[in-house]
DNA sequence: ACGAATTATTTTAGACCTAAAATATTTTCT
DNA sequence: AGAAAATATTTTAGGTCTAAAATAATTCGT
C-alpha cells in the first residue's frame, strides 16, 4: 500500500497520539467556554453597576419582551434552558419588584402565564439598549466578515450538538423501554 | 455627493436600522451562549450519571492535575475565573472526599497550597478520558478545518474581549484616582 | 363518568456563585 | 522596630441553579 512520501508525521501532533485523539475538540471547547465566561462576567458586572439587576432577571425579561401575549413558565424555562423551578424562583423576585405579572391561564389552570408589566417593559427596554451596545463594544475587535463567519460556524456547532444530544436521548429512551418490559 | 448606484439598501437590513445598529454582534453572542450552555448541560449531566460528581469539581481538579507542585487558592480562582470564596467552598467538598489536599505554604502562611491526592489524581484521570470523548462526540458534526477555523476566530474574539475589558478597567481606575484627589 | 396516566408548576435539599466584609499574614515605609 | 498598606483567604448574606419529590389540574381509556 502506498503512503504519501516525505510528509513529516509528527510536525504538530504529540508523540502520545492515540487512535482516537480528540485534543483539538477539547481545546475548542475550553476556548468557547472562556469567551462565554468573559462576556457573561462583564455583562453581569455592568447590569449590577448600571441597573442594580442580574443576568438571569434580564434574560427572563428579554424572553417576555419578545412575546406580546405572554409566556408560560414552561416555555420560558425551555427557552432559557433552565429548570422550571429556577424560573419560579427568578420570577418571584421580578414579581416582588413589580416588573412581571403572573396569572393562571383561563383555559388550563395548571398553566401560569407570565407577562411584563408596563414598568417592567420600560425597564427592560432601557437595559436592552445598553446591553446591545456593551456586546458590540466587546466584539469590536472582530470585523463584519469575521462576525458572519463565526456566526455560521457556531450554527454548525449547534447542529452538531443537537444531533449528538438527540442520539444520546433516544438511546436512553430505548434503554428505559427495554427496562420496562424486562 | 455621489452615492453608489443601484445597490438595494434594504435587502437584509431592517427598516429600523439606526446609525449604530449592533444586532449582528448580539445574535452572535446569543448563539455563542447557546452552544456553551448546550455543552455545559450535557457534560454536567454525564459527570453526574457516570461519576456522581459536578462540573465545578471536575474543573478544579483539572487545574490541579496540570500542576505537579500544587496551586494556591488565588491561582485556581484566576484560572477558573471564579471568586476566591467559591474556590474555598468547592475545595471544602473535595477535601471531605479525600480528593484534594490543602496546606499553608511554608514561606507565606497566608497562602494555601492545593494538590490532588493520589486518589484524586486517579479519579480525575479516569474522568478526563471520558470527558475528552464526550466533547469530541458533541463536536462530531464539525470537520477538522471547521474546528481549526472556529478555534482561530474564537482566539480573535478572546483578544477583542480582553481589549474591551482592559479599556474599561483602566477607565474605572482613572475615575477612582480622580476621586481620591478630588 | 371515573380512575389512571399525563402535564405544568412549585417545593425541597443541596451545590454553586458573587460581592463585600472580616481575618490573618506579610511587606513597606519611616 | 512598629504602624500602615497590601495581599491571600475565609466568612457572610443573598441570588441562582439543579434534580427529585410533591402538588394540582387535565386528558385518556374504558
Amino acid at each position: 500500500m502506498d503512503m504519501p512520501a516525505a510528509q513529516p508525521l509528527d510536525r504538530e501532533s504529540k508523540a502520545s497520539e492515540r487512535p482516537a485523539d480528540h485534543k483539538d475538540e477539547l481545546r475548542l471547547w475550553l476556548r468557547l467556554l472562556t469567551c462565554t465566561t468573559l462576556i457573561e462576567t462583564e455583562i453581569r458586572s455592568r447590569l449590577r453597576e448600571e441597573f442594580k439587576t442580574t443576568l438571569p432577571r434580564f434574560d427572563l425579561m428579554a424572553q417576555l419582551d419578545k412575546s406580546t401575549t405572554g409566556m408560560t413558565v414552561g416555555e420560558v424555562s425551555q427557552r432559557l434552558m433552565v429548570s422550571n423551578g429556577n424560573v419560579t424562583a427568578v420570577v418571584a423576585g421580578l414579581l416582588a419588584d413589580g416588573l412581571v405579572d403572573k396569572r393562571p391561564a383561563a383555559q388550563d389552570r395548571r398553566v401560569q402565564v407570565l407577562t411584563l408589566t408596563a414598568q417592567g417593559r420600560r425597564a427592560f427596554r432601557a437595559m436592552a439598549e445598553r446591553h446591545e451596545d456593551w456586546v458590540a463594544e466587546l466584539m469590536a475587535g472582530l470585523d463584519q466578515s469575521e462576525i458572519v463567519q463565526l456566526f455560521r460556524l457556531l450554527g454548525q456547532t449547534k447542529t452538531s450538538l443537537h444531533e449528538a444530544i438527540g442520539r444520546r436521548q433516544s438511546q436512553a429512551q430505548a434503554r428505559a423501554a427495554q427496562g420496562d418490559t424486562a
